[in-house]
DNA sequence: GAGTGGTCTAGACCACATG
DNA sequence: ATGTGGTCTAGACCACTCA
């Protein structure tokens, strides 16, 4: 028993003659009344799949002149979440390792103690240090840390599929929220260009942001350095 | 005359409910049945405007128990906009400039004309280089392709506020919908470095995107090389 | 003028949450 | 058991685009 609505077995049908270029991009889809026909249902029902498509912007709709694909390149991921590396990795990478490089307890830098809203009394936080591979590639370091408060005890512990972000969730019961983020350049050190396999010199991606839970509170602030072939992608809307 | 739909009107007037604190976090609206009578619609027109305010998470709907006013008050600045340059830059500067380094009618490169979808016909654009500065400070360079279809005559035209996003919209009526962006970082060439006074091999943000209009067409492609002095900012949720 | 999407109706049956 | 939202119908009139 899987009685899905009809209107996403609609929406699911011309998702998928999209996907496999059977209606290519700028192309006109059949008209509501058409498609109500084919399908043996109302109007209103194939309306509901196209309006949902076209909210996500996969249909473009002109009053009088029909529902047509847009013509985006299909490159439709939604990045600007907040979500594990893993699921940020553009393509359909076949493994993503993480290694990690350093872990220790200790209490951050001024600039840190301040954007996790430490005071003077309980400043001590672990600082992981990991590095990513994409496909056997290395593509990123990071560096986070989190108060010893969100999760003491994370000195020790495993991570979750390499995962902070779920080692948070899983362990600490932390519902991450939103975070701030900066993204700008550097240079590749000695050190990051060895763990990276750049010269030193190197442009890379920096970026830093601080990660809140549902509740406003900080529960991290992390530094990456990540190799420009693997860029940072993203949706902008008006 | 403003025949607003009625399902509108109705999303206005809980929308401004909530605002003003008629209906604070977590109360229960009336059902949609109550609300149709109460409106003298039928109750598909009460769905369509909750439905819509569902979707942004102003309501919470709940099967069988109700609709309710989303606990959270939704964060008052939103980041990942499309948006003029100088919206974007941090801070309160005093002065962002525009100089225009270039601007030549001709035929794009070959990756260029595949992100405008230009075929082989019509394959034409404008091409405008820009320097931006923030404060006196050499900021960013920016490098626009612009079909001719889309904007016949930006060649010779003025920028209003040195903007192309508003000299698009003001001269051609071009409605920017949404765009997708890749940041990445690279070395300066000696042209770049020249420009913001940076030296050669030196770090920039490097990113490029594909503008869309609302009916889906890309109208623009650009890249731009920034400092790393003026960092990307935006908000991730989760 | 013919066809399209935008809005709307007055019903209906169902799955689900709550008392 | 009652009421809620989720889905769906078989119509209707309108504004708009395009030939």
């Amino acid at each position: 028993m899987a009685p899905r609505p009809m209107y996403e077995v609609i929406r699911g049908d011309i998702l998928d003659q999209i996907n496999t270029g059977i209606l290519p991009p700028e192309t006109r889809l059949p008209s509501e009344s058409e498609l109500a026909e084919r399908y043996g249902v109302s109007r209103m029902t194939v309306r509901q799949a196209l309006d949902s498509l076209n909210r996500e912007r996969i249909l473009v709709r002109r009053r009088g002149a029909g529902t047509f694909v847009s013509p985006s390149r299909p490159g439709s991921r939604r990045v600007n979440r907040l979500r594990p590396f893993r699921d940020d990795v553009m393509g359909d990478p076949a493994t993503v390792t993480t290694a990690v490089l350093l872990r220790e307890s200790t209490a951050p830098p001024a600039e840190v103690a301040e954007a996790l809203g430490l005071a003077d009394g309980g400043r001590d936080a672990t600082r992981i240090v990991r590095l990513r591979t994409v496909d056997d590639e290395p593509a990123a370091v990071q560096e986070s840390w989190v108060p010893s408060t969100v999760a003491p005890g994370l000195l020790r512990g495993e991570l979750v599929e390499g995962s902070l972000y779920r080692t948070l969730a899983d362990t600490w019961g932390v519902e991450l929220s939103w975070a701030d983020q900066q993204i700008s350049a550097a240079s590749a050190t000695e050190q990051l260009a060895a763990w990276l396999s750049v010269r030193p010199g190197d442009p890379l991606i920096r970026a830093n942001r601080t990660t809140h839970d549902s509740t406003g509170r900080a529960v991290e602030w992390a530094v990456s350095w990540t190799r420009p072939e693997f860029p940072f992608v993203m949706r902008l809307e008006a």
